[in-house]
DNA sequence: GGGCGGTTACGTACGATGTACGTCCGGCGT
DNA sequence: ACGCCGGACGTACATCGTACGTAACCGCCC
């Protein structure tokens, strides 16, 4: 059926390599989904037989991992060390965000499947130094880094789990349901403030708030 | 195989049930985490043709669905409304957190899966109305309350996360990995400072920046 | 009491999935 | 020249979710 590569042929097929494979699930996860990803469709998406996948990944898990590798290793980390300290922080968790805009369903599986790892390590030496240069201790600077990735990684979830439910209800959120009064009178009462959706602001408003409060943090003594 | 109830004979089978389904199912993945859970486990463990789940549940994900609503209705949201607003805030952000050290792995399922719905909107409304006391108009108490969640949220995805790469490695986080000293300077630095696992501090710890930063917002002209 | 319709438990069966295992072939070292 | 080894492939199987048809049981009306 499919012939090999010769010498004398050029074959347009380029030799499959883990991160030809790696990259052909992440382009099949943000076309049709995670649900949709399946060894079978990996291979058929290469064109290839599907055991020929495992010379190269160990087994399916192995493949999300390396899929939210991919994505991760994918983010611009790079920030100007002269800015405050606040305004690099706020460009990481940004970078983070874009990716997460770029890859919206692959983050989901950044976020449930690797929030430690090799992965997490990139964006905690990051964070890390910039904790760091701004002057805190190491204890300090361990939980400032643990706090901001976790409101980082909380938002995306959100915003995540947002989008979903939003084209599966495109009218409202509350057009669908019916809310008891007495159960919830609050929420009844904002109405459509809490329909509103804008992730971004919403987003940079508890950013802002966190790192405020950090900066005003007393720091080591130097 | 199995008899049916006969007025004459009390049988120890005490009718299936959507509620009797969701608990067997909740009890399976914590004893067996959620890679184990299938509607022939369900059914094994109680005793059932697997068939006869699907009286009760029209399918797997809608099961997935009951348990997150099964654990978040478990919580205790009950409140004392004459606490400062913080100290109310912070109780219910450690109902929250007890659910999920009580629940570990049902947890991860409701992060994923119900971040909206009626899950979401048992907390939102607590959280709305603790916000809505503080004295804040509604556009703020929405941010508010989101970025209470989002940290939340967050801090509990990484938890999750955390624990199941430390029983997974049991000596230490990078005992296993060479670190290369030239792109991750900083958390070699840190060392065993980055090791160090304590959730319940480091969550505490971004709480009280984010609650003191939000404390300290202007309120609403009355 | 005796049908009887609706509800529920059940068994069978099918398509899809992850992957263990054996085979085969082309290129490379000797 | 020849063996050998790594990678591509096909077959096969266990397991999964669940569509469908069947049968047992309930309460009800005559």
């Amino acid at each position: 059926m499919t012939r090999r590569v010769t010498s004398g042929t050029p074959e347009p097929r380029p030799a499959l390599t883990r991160d030809r494979v790696v990259r052909a699930a992440v382009d099949l996860i943000e076309r049709d989904g995670t649900r949709a990803l399946s060894m079978r469709a990996v291979a058929a998406e290469l064109g290839v037989a599907v055991m020929s996948l495992y010379n190269h990944v160990p087994n399916k898990a192995a493949l999300l991992e390396g899929v939210a590798e991919h994505v991760v290793a994918g983010m611009d980390l790079t920030g100007d060390p002269a800015e405050h300290w606040t305004d690099r922080a706020r460009a990481l968790a940004r970078a983070f965000r874009k990716t997460a805009h770029d890859y919206p369903r692959c983050m989901t599986i950044v976020l449930t499947h690797k929030v430690d790892g090799t992965v997490g390590l990139r964006m905690a030496e990051s964070a890390f130094a910039i904790a760091h240069d701004a002057g805190f201790d190491a204890p300090t600077a361990v939980r400032i880094t643990r706090a901001l990735m976790a409101y980082t990684l909380g938002a995306q979830l959100r915003d995540a789990g947002m989008a979903e439910v939003l084209d599966r209800h495109p009218d409202g959120l509350f057009a669908a349901r019916e809310l008891d009064p007495t159960r919830f009178p609050n929420v009844l009462a904002a109405g459509d403030e809490l329909a509103r959706s804008d992730p971004e602001g919403d987003f940079e408003f508890g950013l802002d708030l966190l790192l405020g409060a950090v900066d005003a943090l007393p720091r080591q003594v130097t």
